[in-house]
RNA sequence: GCCGCUGUGGCGAAAUGGCAGACGCAUUGGAUUUAAAAUCCAAGGUCCCGUAAAGGGGCGUGUGGGUUCGAGUCCCACCAGCGGUACCA
């Protein structure tokens, strides 16, 4: 075999890793362990994307590096195999969800093993297996099982959940549901997206502007019964938990505020009745805060106390409770339509646009506890009623929001927070002019005058708090998790509803036993959605619908579980994938756990990331495991964008138009003179030249040409697919390229002669070693068993550092530059020490795996390389003996010296003093002063 | 609007505060070849002065300031592109 051939070279020794089971993962660490995984993918229809291989292959560097230096390493593969896309993709193609996911798996498969991936495949599993999401039902079971104590901040069984009295006293029915109600599972009626398009409610996360992540689909909100998981108990922790995780910033700063913990107080604002004098109560009846509110109390949650001396309004979501009560009569008409109106706006229209502010006066009054101040109470939709507690005093001077509708509506504004004297615009702040949200010393507040905001709010809350009118209030943006689907193909709820004797449920749960798990789906004949909230699961026979347990008939729960459930725990389940009789067996979760690397897009920053730790916290809380933090270490990987693109604009008339004069119209491109339709087209780079800092036509340099790579889309036709990349230049060259393109978490574009490039690199090492002139698979004359030279192994041991150095970094583009540099060294040198191309062979196997082996066994090595002891190198010998030195003046550089390396300062200025430039230079100068470092530079300051 | 990321040759990119552009693509020249492909070797930031060839000098990391003997790197302000997000009181 003259030639490298990868469509040989590559299958061989997959088929040898496959069959020598290379890389089985022992079921116990032996020595050090590293637990490093990818984000399984989703096996939709359309195959691996190149996104893909991008993570997969820095993982597979690593675990194959950690295998060469002794270390135990765990790096499993699965998929995410439940959930709408797979769904809607089985109805499209007419067959049932678990054939086409099987023959999706099946291709994934083919492709992951085709890129010459390290993984145990022993330990492969899907969400969809029965074995597998039984114990997603156990899971959630345990959820189901827990309670949080507050005051511990943990999750406990709900045996032990304290009983009140009261509750005791009314029967075993209402300690059943007082039980149910504290759950971390449980039934809530909530106002819900319901998405009529895709025949299910979604979670908040799962809605972008009012439509629907997947399909775009419009939704609506409405109440409904549903399956919440209560994510915000353990809001705390999430956050908290966050400060010891080797994360980026970015990533945790978007879980930080997608939690969004803000603090506060609630306050009390009694509400001025005609019957009763302003100033009737300045206190509650108690002096103790009322844990809920009475029918004469608006109560609000407010980050800023300090300003309560501002408050000239308030607002009232328009689902507030108390909007019946607090309308006048006068203002009926006027609320019920403003609020019907509110009710059919969807999330979008409420949303979209210049948020122009609107509301409606109720008639009625509030007092301002601090002042006895009566102000009046608004209804407007920019308060929303699952936030706080659905309504806000509103202070105008120092909130955005508060003072575009005063502005709106003519309502006063007073400004309770000084500006700094040096802010250019103090006095439009102090006049109510402008609207200042910073920090500052109170005014026109009383008692509170010249603090700064921080102390007001603390002395304010204090002073409320000891009249039992306001308390100290922490607020999440999080939401309870909105857990169950209305589709088929997820896993079903392990729960059963109690029925009586005509069907009817009697409101009393159970859990299915552990011992009945899995319960399996039904089979169905029609299981697509049809737009009412009914589960299809509810259309299975009978014998699959009801149980009967000791003499009691219950009917199955028929939600289904959304797809995040089984990519909550699948890093457990790797651990001990076979386990029938637990989840993992806790000595192997010990042993293993926490996963070491994480590699994955960044697009589950929030959603799966923030599931997946919460679930965690409770199986941590509850003792199944060991540590309360899942993911070490998380790296994102960029986009791959399409290749680089030359877009020109033409006219409908086709006269080409500069890039500088298209706008993005309400569809697609307009002129921004004539607002007269634009289309787009790709022009061939032999057409398009660079002026100046931008790119133009050859043939009319008026016309601006765009230049940029855009995400791949199938409507753009610009997806590279990795087959082709595989056939055509090998999956060695595919993992390479990807990894040489850039920095792993930067967004980069897509180049094919790029990969043409690293192909090539692949050929030098090849013709490097192999003689390619030979009918038989050969090594070149010019390899021999001797000593390198001393140059020679400066080369080798600097290539060593550096390769190593960027592997545990995750640098893998300059890895492979500094592997280049050697290959580029080795093929001048006619004689290559037999040692040195061993070394190259090793440092090159974690990237580009199969071309290794076949050098490996061509150097004569009869096993494979997987556990070969990776290169050490000695930094003695990297260094020069000599080394050039340049010489500054003025921090200009102008000559450099040639000085032996371990030259100290002094004899170092010397010799750039007696530089025959530098000399001349400094001749009739005065030396303020010379800064020498040895080995590196020498700068002289002069006057 | 807010938040985040990124601005370095024709392009992808390197550079513990110390020689900007390693490495690669594309380009150009040379060697080899009947020829081509392939391969090997080499060149190049830019402007100015100068020359047969040399050589010499200035300016260069989005813009403007600052810190420093010295800034792509640190600080401040701004601009542009990309991505995320949407009234959370």
């Amino acid at each position: 075999m003259p030639r490298y051939n990868p469509a040989v070279v590559e299958p061989k020794w997959q088929t040898y890793w496959e069959g020598n089971k290379t890389f089985r993962c022992p079921e116990f660490p032996e020595g050090e362990k590293v637990y490093i995984l990818d984000m399984f993918p989703y096996p939709s229809g359309a195959g691996l994307h190149v996104g893909h291989p991008e993570g997969y292959t820095a993982t597979d560097i690593q675990s194959r590096y950690w295998r060469m230096k002794g270390k135990s390493v765990l790096h499993p593969m699965g998929y995410d195999a439940f959930g709408l896309p797979a769904e809607e993709y089985a109805i499209l193609h007419n067959v049932p969800p678990r054939v086409s996911t099987e023959k999706n798996i099946g291709e994934f498969t083919r492709q992951l093993k085709m890129l010459g991936f390290s993984y145990d495949w022993d330990r492969c599993l899907a969400t969809t297996d029965r074995e597998y999401f039984r114990w997603t039902q156990w899971i959630f079971l345990v959820l189901f099982d827990t309670w949080f104590d507050a005051e511990q901040q943990r999750g406990r069984p709900i045996a032990e959940l304290p009983i009140p009295e009261h509750v005791l006293a009314n029967g075993e029915r209402a300690v059943a549901a007082y039980r149910d109600q504290h759950r971390l599972a449980y039934v809530g009626e909530a106002l819900v997206n319901w998405c009529p398009g895709l025949g299910t409610v979604l979670a908040n996360e799962e809605v972008i502007d009012g439509k629907s992540e997947r399909g775009n689909h419009p939704v609506q909100r409405m109440p409904l019964r549903q399956w919440m998981l209560k994510i915000t108990a353990y809001g705390d922790r999430l956050l908290h938990d966050l400060d010891g995780l080797d994360w980026s910033p970015g990533i945790k700063k978007l879980q930080a505020d997608w939690i969004g913990r803000s603090t506060g107080a609630e306050v009390d604002f009694r509400i001025a009745r005609a019957t009763e004098p302003a100033n009737h109560q300045s206190s509650s009846a108690s002096q103790v805060f009322p844990e809920t509110p009475d029918a004469n109390t608006l109560r609000v949650y407010t980050t800023r106390p300090d300003t309560l001396f501002g408050a000239t309004y308030m607002v009232i979501a328009p689902e507030h409770p108390l909007v019946q009560n607090l309308t006048t009569s006068e203002q009926s008409e006027a609320v019920a339509k403003y609020c019907q109106a509110a009710s059919f706006k969807s999330d979008r229209d409420r949303t979209e646009g210049d948020k122009k502010k609107s509301g409606v006066f109720t008639g009625s009054y509030a007092i301002n506890p601090v002042n006895q101040k009566l102000i009046p109470i608004w209804i407007a939709d920019y308060v929303l009623i699952g936030y706080g507690t659905g309504a806000i005093m509103a202070v105008p001077a120092h909130d955005d929001r508060d003072f575009e509708f005063a502005v709106t509506y003519g309502l006063p504004i007073v400004c309770v927070v000084e500006p700094s004297a040096q802010d250019s615009e103090r006095e439009q702040y102090l006049q109510g002019e402008k609207c200042y949200t910073g920090p500052g010393l109170a005014m026109n507040s009383e008692t509170l005058n010249g603090l700064g905001t921080e102390d007001a709010k603390g002395k304010i809350t204090e002073m409320l708090a000891g009249r039992g009118l306001a308390r100290p209030a922490v607020n999440y943006k999080l939401r309870d998790w909105l857990f169950s689907r209305q589709r088929f193909w997820g896993e079903p709820f392990p729960i059963l509803h109690e029925v009586d004797q005509d069907g009817k449920p009697t409101g009393a749960i159970r859990a299915v036993d552990v011992k009945d798990l899995p319960v399996d789906l039904p089979q169905l004949e029609d299981y697509k959605p049809h737009g009412r909230p009914e589960p299809p699961l509810a259309k299975a026979d009978d014998s699959w619908l009801f149980v009967t347990i000791d003499g009691k008939r219950y009917r199955r729960e028929t939600n289904t579980m959304p797809q995040w459930a089984g990519s909550c725990w699948y890093y457990l389940r790797f651990i001990d994938p076979k386990n029938e009789l637990a989840m993992i067996d806790p000595a192997k979760e010990k042993a293993w756990m926490p996963v070491d690397l994480y590699v994955g897009g960044a697009e589950h920053a929030v959603l799966h990331l923030l599931y997946a730790r919460f679930w965690h916290k409770v199986l941590f809380d509850r003792g199944h495991v060991s540590h309360c933090e899942p993911f070490q270490k998380l790296v994102n990987q960029g986009m791959i964008l399409g290749e680089v693109e030359f877009t020109g604009f033409q006219s409908q008339d086709g006269q080409w138009v500069s890039a500088a004069l298209a706008e993005k119209g309400e569809e697609g491109y307009v002129h921004s003179k004539t607002k007269l339709p634009l289309s787009y087209a790709v022009v061939s780079d032999a057409d398009v030249t660079k002026s100046g800092d931008q790119f133009v036509l050859t043939a009319d340099p008026s016309i601006r040409i765009d230049s940029r790579a855009h995400k791949m889309s199938k409507s753009r036709g610009n997806v590279i697919n990795p087959d082709t990349v595989v056939r055509e230049y090998g999956a060695d060259s595919l993992r390479l390229y990807e990894m040489f393109m850039g920095p792993l978490e930067a967004t980069k574009p897509w180049s094919t002669t790029g990969v043409n490039g690293v192909r090539n690199f692949l050929d030098r090492v090849w013709r490097l070693m192999i003689d390619t002139y030979a009918e038989e698979m050969k090594v070149v004359d010019s390899i021999q068993a001797v000593e390198p030279t001393a140059d020679q192994n400066r080369v080798i041991h600097a290539t060593i550092m550096a390769v190593t150095r960027d592997i545990e970094t995750l640098g893998f583009n300059t890895a492979i530059a500094r592997m280049m540099e050697f290959v580029n060294f080795f093929t001048k040198e006619t004689v290559r020490p037999k040692q040195a191309m061993e070394t190259l062979v090793l440092l090159l196997s974690p990237f580009a795996p199969h071309m290794a082996e076949e050098l490996w066994q061509a150097l004569g090595h009869d096993t494979t390389l997987a556990y070969h002891p990776w290169p050490t190198f000695d930094e003695a010998m990297t260094r020069l003996s000599e080394v050039e030195v340049p010489l500054q003046i003025n921090g200009k550089l102008k000559a450099k010296v040639v000085v032996a390396a371990d030259c100290n300062a002094q004899d170092l200025e010397t010799a750039a003093r007696n530089h025959e430039k530098i000399h001349e230079l400094l001749d009739g100068k005065q030396i303020v002063k010379a800064i020498v470092i040895p080995g590196r530079m020498v700068n002289f300051v002069v006057k």
